[in-house]
RNA sequence: GCGGAUGUGGCGUAAUUGGUAGCCGCGCCAGACUUAGGAUCUGGUGCCUCACGGCGUGGGGGUUCGAGUCCCUCCAUCCGCACCA
């Protein structure tokens, strides 16, 4: 009988179905392991052969760790709201559920044939109500909460109400949005609105007039992680800065503690570092300089308040520089200057983001006509604006010293501002010093010290004044969480008097509702506008933003512990039980957004006690990307000629995409080309000297418009589930970016024949011996074990595959096929390869499925050389072999080496000056 | 510009602790079987050289009995951030 993998495949993937082979529950008897992966959007492509590559990896791991005696976790669902269903609704009139459902069919029945250990009982998709009724429920919880900075967490609203009655806010040390303080009478006499618009500057989910990215192409807000560069992340439309009322979450409350937990995660330390700089922490000070009165104008009370990491610099400060958007513009800039102010503020408002970075090299700016006052010298410094200082960071406005920033320096030069040196050490003829090396000159009090010191000295200084203090600022900004959009979770919102209130918990699901199509309004309202009916049972108006897309995955790992729960997120039994995700497997495209967010959110939940771990993912791994590997064909110019790629240089060709499934190891298979597209069906071709058409390639990404995409689906049907799953770890590091070149898969393939043999005769009749092994066999199979054990706990699966293949290669040149071997080798391989795994484990007469044995223990025993094979190398260059006895002495090997007639050869006239032996390794005889 | 990673045959890669560089597979070459081969099996295959031998892990330098591995320096590629005050 031969290896006929589609049958064996399709047997066994209904048994594990219909057995529920992978279906878990908490066990108390057993220790438990939580194998996540990054759950797909599944779009309407289907997937390439690059997306299960983590699955595959994290596949094995699970089913390893099972036979390891582990109660394995590992689910799979489906991200299912987002923008391109939605645009694709748009496009059809289809509702963006329906291509949702449908392509998520398609995933599945995808992913079925690839054979995965998951318990499907679990499956969760974001858009479903039962599922994001908890999304809503957590944003209410958010909404009902504040940072208390003293406690350093999370609590209840209600609380700060309490202390606002007794003793106002001034006592409070929160993260919150810029309030004013107040005492309890003036809270106390505040009328509800008041003290509603007072509560959104420290709830957790807040609304907030701000800049944001706005998208007009997408009709919607985005998060700064879903813009690069100036466009939309989906889609590539310019992005623009637009002041909007949105809903916000304030991860800033929990920057510090974001930075302090990446320590003790098992993350690359790549990853580790995006996070951080997109934390962006830096220490510096916070100082505020008073503004002098102008002629004309009214006295201003109001501060310009900037953050420095370089407060000892202070004396060099010669002017300030506000953001174009910042509120003290148009309060400071004089009569005389008010026409060319806001030219200057209306230009730098029209620009978009992608603008505004294009230009980022062009120096702009426009003095307001007004002075500060230096803080210290009391002199007066030039107020001006510009757009080198950004509005979204720090206070929006900066002290400028440009004798040590090269920004200010270059700004100092292009309008003739004084330039000021503070530090010695550099030449400010030059350019800007900007170094921490070197002592503080020409700045009163600090002169004479070193950097540090003069930062710590003046931070006391401005302390003691009142006028500044130390601070801590991060880059990192609050996740804008509304989208002006249709397809996604509905907010538990509603208003009342214009202000925010959420419904009560017993309400939840708010679903989305029906609406006749899916754009905005005439009045550019949100699709959301068109609903019915989209008011409270009192009629109040409901929100009529969504959520965006990385609300949904959020918080997925804990809803899998328990995902039919109707009454709570998760059950604490089942949260106490599963604690959080031990090894995560996904791409690097996450870092800044979802791996931020759900570390805020999980920190949020574990805050207020809903789950009992602080960080979700313990281990996280980045699979690398799989490239498509593209064929070129080349076209001599204005013909239907084509030339074979080692001839093309004779001729002016076009090189031209050919679909990579009609190509083999780079021959080209004219007929199939000639079908391929009508235009080719007369073209000629000049072959090579072996008749032979010869095509280009390249590496590119893995994409329709380069006919190089290659399906699972393909690859399953021509060679098997097993085999796709065995060559996809073996193309490499599972961490590294590599080609898919389906040329390779022979091999894996063949390897699978060679299995399928040892266990048959020649006539292809099932055959084991029972038969005592020998001691090599013990050895082969021993080695084995223990390194592949020990591959699949780094995760180095590419050469755990490789060690498959010496093992096989080995017993079948000694016809092994004995049972007491054989059986060891199919549990060890059914990780990799579980449908061949399964079968011929039944076909041993085994009643129960392969991942229910328990993983072999390797004998150190068998393992043993009682003959060591030493290199012998003359000053480490390596010319002959000697055996000794493993438990030889050095010095009767030295010996014994000398006296070898070979060796004395290649001594020849030379002086042995020293002979080194390692035990069990090397002899190096140096001459 | 800053930060991170990676550079090994024609290709994907291996060498876990400083100890035989190139395991495993693809491709290629030769042979066997065959009416046939996109089947199977056997052998070969880093480069230069008829050979002896020499050279080889991006380049240069260093430490060491011994370096793909450690140190210095330069180069290339990829990824992230980028007026972040």
């Amino acid at each position: 009988m031969d290896y006929n993998f589609t049958k064996i495949e399709k047997k066994w993937q209904k048994y594990w179905d219909e057995n529920q082979t992978f279906k878990v529950d908490t066990d108390n008897t057993k220790p438990k392991y939580y194998v996540l992966d990054m759950f797909p959007y599944p779009s309407g492509a289907g997937l390439h052969v690059g997306h299960p590559l983590g699955y595959i990896a994290s596949d094995i791991y699970s089913r390893f760790k099972r036979l390891c005696g582990f109660n394995v976790l590992h689910p799979m669902g489906y991200d299912a709201f987002g923008l391109p269903a939605e645009q694709y609704a748009i496009q059809t009139g289809q509702h963006p559920a329906i291509t949702t459902n449908e392509n998520i069919r398609r995933y599945r029945n995808q992913l079925n044939k690839i054979g995965f250990s998951y318990d499907w009982d679990r499956e969760v998709k974001t858009c479903d109500p039962g599922y994001y009724k908890w999304t809503q429920w957590t944003f209410i919880r958010m909404f009902k909460h504040w940072y208390n900075n003293k406690t350093n967490k999370a609590e209840p609203i209600g609380d700060l109400i309490k202390i606002f009655e007794k003793e106002g806010n001034k006592n409070v040390d929160a993260a919150s949005s810029d309030v004013k303080t107040f005492s309890a009478e003036e809270w106390n006499s505040m009328s509800e609105k008041q003290q509603q618009e007072i509560l959104l500057c420290y709830r957790l989910a807040y609304l907030a007039d701000t800049m944001v990215n706005w998208c007009p192409a997408l009709g919607t807000v985005l998060a700064n992680d879903e813009v690069k560069d100036g466009v939309s992340l989906r889609g590539g439309h310019p992005v623009e800065q637009k002041q909007m009322r949105q809903w916000l979450l304030r991860v800033t409350a929990y920057a510090e503690r974001l930075l302090e937990g990446l320590e003790k995660l098992e993350w690359s330390d790549s990853l580790k570092e995006i996070q951080r700089n997109w934390i962006g922490r830096s220490e510096g000070a916070s100082i505020r300089f008073g503004i002098l009165p102008s002629e004309g104008k009214e006295k201003i009370d109001e501060k310009i308040e900037v953050f420095t990491t370089r407060p000892d610099t202070i004396f060099g400060a010669t002017y300030m520089v506000l953001a174009p958007e910042h509120p003290l513009v148009d309060k400071v800039t004089t009569a005389e200057y008010k026409d060319a102010v806001s030219d200057y503020v209306q230009e730098t408002g029209k620009k978009t983001e992608r603008e505004r970075l294009a230009e980022a090299k062009s120096i702009s700016g426009q003095f307001t006509g007004a002075y500060a006052r230096h803080p210290f010298s009391e002199d007066p410094l030039p107020i001006w604006i510009s757009d080198y200082v950004l509005a979204g960071y720090g206070t929006g406005a900066i002290m400028a010293v440009p004798a040590h920033d090269s920004r200010d320096y270059d700004f100092a030069k292009h309008f003739d501002l004084p330039i000021k040196e503070v530090i010695s050490g550099g030449d400010i003829s030059e350019g800007s010093y900007d170094s921490l090396e070197g002592k503080v000159i020409n700045s009163d009090f600090l002169n004479g010290m070193p950097v540090r010191k003069a930062i710590e000295t003046v931070i006391k200084e401005f302390e003691k004044k009142g006028t500044g203090e130390g601070k801590v600022n991060y880059r990192l900004r609050d996740a804008i969480f509304s989208r002006q959009r249709y397809w996604g979770e509905p907010f538990p919102v509603y208003y009342k008097d214009d202000m925010p209130y959420v419904l009560e918990e017993n309400k939840l699901p708010l679903v989305l509702p029906e609406v006749d199509a899916y754009l905005p309004t005439e009045k550019g309202e949100p699709p959301l506008a068109r609903a019915k009916n989209w008011v409270t049972e009192d009629g109040h108006p409901l929100e009529l933003s969504t959520m965006p897309g990385f609300a949904g995955s959020s918080a997925y790992y804990i809803r899998y512990m328990d995902p039919h729960n109707e009454n709570k997120l998760v059950s604490e039994e089942a949260n106490r039980y599963w604690k959080n995700v031990d090894l995560y497997i996904g791409g690097t495209e996450h870092a800044t957004g979802h791996l931020i967010y759900s570390r805020f959110w999980n920190k949020f939940l574990y805050d207020t006690g809903v789950v009992c771990m602080e960080e979700p993912f313990n281990k996280l791994i980045n699979q690398g990307m799989i490239q498509g590997r593209s064929n070129f064909v080349y076209r001599i110019k204005n013909s239907n000629k084509f030339v074979s790629y080692n001839l093309k240089d004779k001729h002016d060709v076009t090189p031209i995409h050919v679909d990579v499934n009609i190509v083999q190891n780079d021959i080209l298979d004219i007929e199939a080309f000639r079908k391929w597209n009508p235009e080719y069906e007369d073209a000629e071709f000049i072959t090579e000297d072996d008749g032979k058409y010869h095509c280009g390639y390249a590496i590119e990404k893995m994409s329709k418009s380069m006919y190089n995409v290659v399906t699972p689906d393909d690859i399953i049907d021509q060679y098997g589930a097993d085999t796709l799953r065995m060559y996809e770890m073996f193309l490499g590091p599972l961490e590294h970016a590599k080609p898919w070149d389906t040329n390779g898969i022979d091999g894996v393939h063949k390897f699978f024949r060679k299995v399928w043999k040892l266990f048959h005769d020649e006539k292809g009749r099932f055959s084991l011996s029972s038969e005592k092994p020998s001691p090599e066999e013990l050895k082969i199979l021993n080695k084995t074990i223990k390194k592949v054990r020990d591959d699949i706990e780094r995760f180095s699966f590419n050469t755990s595959v490789s060690a498959f293949m010496i093992c096989v290669n080995q017993l079948s040149s000694l016809k092994c096929n004995k049972s007491k071997i054989l059986e060891d080798l199919l549990i060890i391989l059914s990780p990799f390869a579980p449908h061949i795994a399964e079968e011929l484990w039944e076909m041993c007469g085994k009643k129960e499925s392969i991942a229910n044995a328990a993983y072999p223990e390797y004998n150190p025993e068998y393992i043993k050389d009682d003959e060591i094979k030493y290199p012998i190398t003359f000053n480490g260059k390596m010319k002959l072999t000697l055996e000794f006895p493993a438990d030889m002495e050095p010095s009767e090997i030295e010996e014994s080496v000398l006296n070898d007639e070979n060796v004395k050869k290649h001594i020849g006239e030379k002086k042995v000056r020293k002979v080194i032996v390692v035990p069990n390794k090397i002899v190096n005889i140096v001459i």
